[in-house]
DNA sequence: AATGAATGAGCATTCATTCAT
DNA sequence: TATGAATGAATGCTCATTCAT
């Protein structure tokens, strides 16, 4: 049986699906309410139901759908191992929790309204990767030297071929900073 | 003496002037023509005279303030030194570039997924800095496999950094960079 | 112990109450009915078991609300007594009065949907002011020719006083109408 | 020849004027700024030309339509000749005044309590009667005591007379008003 | 009796665009 | 070249009302 209750609850997580997918292919200025609506075929006036305003509802989609619990537990997953090992799969794990909230990730980048949304996912995203490089190099595997740089850059990369639809190589990004943090390269230094 | 084409050539620049400072403030979809009109104390009326429409404007704004030209100087200039000296000092170009385009980069940012503008800029900024890291492998002074990562990484950083304000650290990436492909670092490899 | 009809009676003077204090501080195009609901702590929807529309809601307030009676009242206790003694005080009855039911009056004024509800309270007004005069009329102690426009003076000023917020001065009013209407002045006259 | 600026004044007074109209029929939350636009014969995006907003034009409307000089005109006109032979001529010029302006009229009376037109206009129209009645006072045909409640009540009469639609009986009321401040009635007193 | 989800029509307002002047 | 009046369509939002529960 349904209740009441839970019938509200699921319209309002359909509404906000619906705003997701319209912001991500129309951008959130350019998806009006009638489109969100349609979208979730239901009239323009019962979002006002279910949200004080479009404002409102941006704010809600950025909050309920954010990715940052999945990059989070991110690190636990791989806490401990070897960075030479785990490195590339930390990685393309990264890449693919952005894959799969790609409706949002575009929408980070598209307008100001999710600036601060958009910060605290970078942020969040950083300190798990530099967090992780910490730990190894504790383990004295990685020197300690350039671990804000080498956490900036994994991220920068994988977001940025988000946004360009070019994908990085995941494991010549690994490589790089690897190698750039103090692991011994096959190759010898020049 | 100002002919007639000189002057209409002035105020064409002045509407897109006009039109990159208002999108910078208000974003594309936020600034309406009329803003843009006042901005450049003109009728909305005239700024048809010049453009066919909203859209061919930000097409033009796009294309003529691009800073592709200076990037790509910046390969020339930095060509056949060290990478190891000059390195820090391309990046920082880099980043200058971008500052003194904010308004233009934060107009990249805020267009779609797919915008072939931004494209361009990515692809350019990526191979200019590309080119110069191959001119120094075949120079013998950094190892030729990790390069486009690399180059990734660097522009990666130096664009994620602007779009969140926090502008990234020049001296450890390049760093970073180098001791990644192959470089000996000053402290020795784990 | 509260029958069913007893609670239900109970309800619908609440719902009108609640309209009656919403219309006045709202206006009655201004006030919503979802406005109304809350000011009676209930949905919007019981509203329509005990009102088939706003507009009936506006009627009942109109209806149920009025100080007709109160008006009326006002002339048996003055009866018979003299109007240099009491037209002072009958105005400030009267005064009084509209100042009890000061949401209605504002309302009486602010829109059109009142208009023959207005026009009654006028109507019997005037006639309360006017039945009086007369019976002093027939006393002897007022000459009869300019009752009417007495009794239209005495009830216009103290309404447009309500209107403007600016209260009539009750006893100069009440002298200009006894003087008027033959009463001696203590001045002697021209 | 028609200048371009002429041209827009005669619109802009005639979007007034179709304002004032559609007001004075639906009252003014009543009248939606399409129904404004259709007595125009005009689209409703042009009233945002002339005007900032619906509450821009209301303002327009009761500033730009207002009777004030010509209620001041009333005073200059019988200055200075015997009330006796010109209250009740300033009286029915007030009242004419009036019906000349019922639109806007019935506009005042549906403003809020507080609004300051309507108290400008209330204000203004004592002061015009009042100032009449002192220069009778001066002039010794008066007695001084009263003229401010004389004034209310000669107002406030022909006010409400317009507002109920039983328009004032102008001898009657003069009469009244007279004998009130003094005047010898032609019957005795009591 | 009471709820509140849902609707459809309407509202004030904005805006890109056109065009006579 | 330049103006700004004018439009028509769209936008975010409100609201009286209905109805299944």
């Amino acid at each position: 049986m349904v209740t009441r209750q839970e019938q509200a609850e699921r319209r309002r997580e359909q509404l906000v699906e619906a705003a997701l997918v319209t912001f991500a292919r129309k951008g959130i200025d350019g998806a009006s309410v009638k489109d969100i609506a349609e979208a979730a075929n239901v009239t323009p006036g019962l979002l006002y139901h279910y949200f004080d305003s479009k404002e409102d509802l941006v704010a809600a989609v950025l909050e309920e759908r954010g990715f940052l619990p999945q990059l989070r537990a991110l690190l636990s997953e791989h806490a401990g191992q070897s960075a030479a090992a785990v490195l590339p799969e930390l990685i393309r794990a990264f890449d693919d929790t952005l894959a799969a909230h790609a409706d949002l990730v575009s929408l980070f980048f598209s307008t100001s309204h999710a600036d601060a949304a958009f910060r605290d996912v970078v942020t969040t995203a950083q300190n798990v990767l530099q967090s992780y490089l910490e730990s190894r190099a504790q383990a004295g595997e990685l020197r300690p030297e350039l671990i804000g740089a080498a956490a900036g850059a994994m991220f920068a990369s994988v977001a940025i071929g988000h946004k360009t639809g070019r994908r990085v190589d995941v494991d010549e990004l690994a490589q790089l900073v690897l190698y750039g943090m103090g692991l011994q390269p096959p190759f010898g230094g020049s």
